[in-house]
DNA sequence: TTGAAAGCGGTACCAC
DNA sequence: GTGGTACCGCTTTCAA
């Protein structure tokens, strides 16, 4: 058993000199004689020492750590690219994350909060598994805190998002730049949820048709649920319209992926006779499709990195430009189900 | 600006009384007249004070904080169970967790244990995203180390993986149970690729048929890429037997996707003609598939857990029984693939 | 260029 | 019961 580990001061021993011009060595002070230095780098080497960073925090009032509450990332799996993001961003500067999840719990995502105060964070991450407004207790103003996929009705929180409307816009360009005049859209929520996503979504297909001067037809619209089972009985509705849709934007590919069954069921080939447009570019859906999906990828991975860059950029420049509300756009991912017309 | 933070002298001289006092309030102590401690909590209370947890640590040593290093978690999103499980367990024990992704880089991955160290973590959690042998510097001997999904050549740590046998065997008794005899099995990857999965699935496929006394008929075995593509290709080969199976085990939920699409084009239904099973329990694949694909769910969020009980259990009693390598079961997850014959 | 010493904010032992 | 104080391991003046 190692009774205790080595510290500065056995160091400075064994190298005959003080503790200061150790911490000195080791924080590449330039005011020590270089063969003093590598005299004392040797042994700290030899002894393979390494400075304890809860001593050197609880001196300096860094902690070097950031925390990182998500609200249910368990929920939406495809949203740990916001954490991956978080951390590469995070691991850059030298930062390491604490993270919880929230569970969809209130009280325990300001259990999670406390205890990360309490324990120094220099900031913190909240994430949402998808796209909301929340309600975050006054507490958070206690920390330099940054927003990822949501915001708080009073934007007291610097806050990044994707930009649902370009996302909706740019796939239904991509629909009409094939041709297609005619293109069904199913949205993943009663408009009146609420929620960004299905309205900033069909506001972009609405740009974009009219940017192309087609008309805004209402048979064309439907509302879904977000799940396949929608997305199927939506497409079934689609196509048995008396002038059926040569193209579907699903807002969400899984949807797509009911619509695919549905388009299958009615022998109509992807992407020869329909071409189907998804949103969300999850992986292990719009990958495996057969044809593999087109969709519109959400910056998750992104949104985390600007949230911990913004966050440190505060650490430096003084203070969080609070009112900061940034919109991340939505890249288009071309995959085989879209077709010219 | 709050130049300082509020420290334990400040409520001992407030509350006229020494440091000593006020810490053993803080931590319940039960040497403190009553009427002292409720003095001395109100105070507490009023200014909102909080201790500082870096203090603390340095002085106990202890920072209830455990390292999770990933090799990849963003490449499988569903592992992030093994996250939520970890965290889970260790929230219950007050502790916190450090979360690194390793990006499938050796160097980040020691360069983590590295800054893990040096931050006085209680122990770390290594997962992998799937199950699979790692290779560990010796570095990692130097903590409390637990393996998740994944094991050294030497055991030299306490690791879980889940039990792919069971799995295997559970899913094809599934099978059996609805009067299936002709079975037909796509494993997840070559035989000789080493990995356990593919392995250990075929054998427990094997065991369940030899217990129900159905011999092993070579023709229904297949070797795929864990792919939907795979999936298919080899469905459509097993439906061209003279004589063909009435169920298909899919090795993977994603082969599974492709044997789906395979069926559909044969005109085949899903489960009145031929039933399917899955492995993985992927839930945007198996529950938004049409059907609800039956499978066998991996112990991701157990896993978790269990390899942070046990990394606290030793805290308590001693050392790490390094040798405890735990096997945890698979469970079948019923949905609406599997007919009867 | 270097050493001594004063903290950082707590805990824990010891004496009263 | 309670106060005083050494100490956890490091950084940072201040003098020398």
């Amino acid at each position: 058993m190692d009774s205790r580990r080595t510290t500065i001061s056995d160091i400075a021993r064994t190298a005959g000199v003080g503790v200061g011009t150790v911490s000195r060595v080791l924080n590449d002070d330039p005011n020590v004689k270089e063969q003093t230095r590598e005299r004392i780098q040797k042994i700290i080497e030899e002894v393979g020492y390494q400075p304890s960073f809860t001593a050197r925090s609880l001196r300096t009032q860094k902690t070097h750590v950031l925390g990182f509450i998500a609200d249910a990332v368990a929920t939406t799996p495809y949203a740990v690219n916001v954490i991956k993001g978080a951390q590469d961003a995070a691991w850059e500067h030298g930062k390491l994350l604490l993270v919880v999840d929230a569970d969809n719990n209130d009280e325990r995502r300001d259990a999670a909060l406390e205890t990360m105060i309490e324990r120094n964070v220099e900031g913190i991450i909240y994430a949402a598994m998808f796209h909301q407004e929340v309600n975050l207790s006054k507490r958070f103003r206690d920390v330099p805190t940054v927003l990822v996929d949501c915001f708080t009705k009073d934007n007291a929180f610097p806050s990044v998002v994707p930009d649902e409307v370009q996302g909706g816009r740019t796939a239904t360009e991509q629909l009409i730049k094939k041709g297609h005049e005619r293109i069904g859209i199913i949205i993943n929520d009663k408009l009146n949820s609420g929620y960004p996503a299905p309205t900033g979504r069909l506001k972009g297909y609405k740009q974009a048709l009219k940017k192309a001067r087609i008309p805004f037809d209402k048979s064309l619209f439907l509302e879904g649920d977000s799940n396949a089972t929608s997305g199927y009985e939506c497409t079934l509705k689609l196509m048995k319209l008396k002038n059926p849709p040569t193209a579907i934007f699903c807002c969400t590919d899984r949807m797509a992926m009911g619509a695919y069954d549905a388009l299958k069921k009615l022998k109509l080939r992807i992407p020869e006779d329909v071409s189907v447009s998804g949103f969300d570019n999850q992986d292990v859906i719009a990958n495996y499709l057969s044809p593999p999906l087109s969709t519109v990828a959400l910056p998750h991975y992104e949104m985390g990195k600007w949230a911990v860059n913004t966050l440190l950029l505060k650490e430096n420049s003084g203070n969080l430009d609070v009112k900061q509300q940034h919109v991340l756009s939505c890249p288009f991912v071309q995959r085989a189900s879209i077709g010219s017309k």
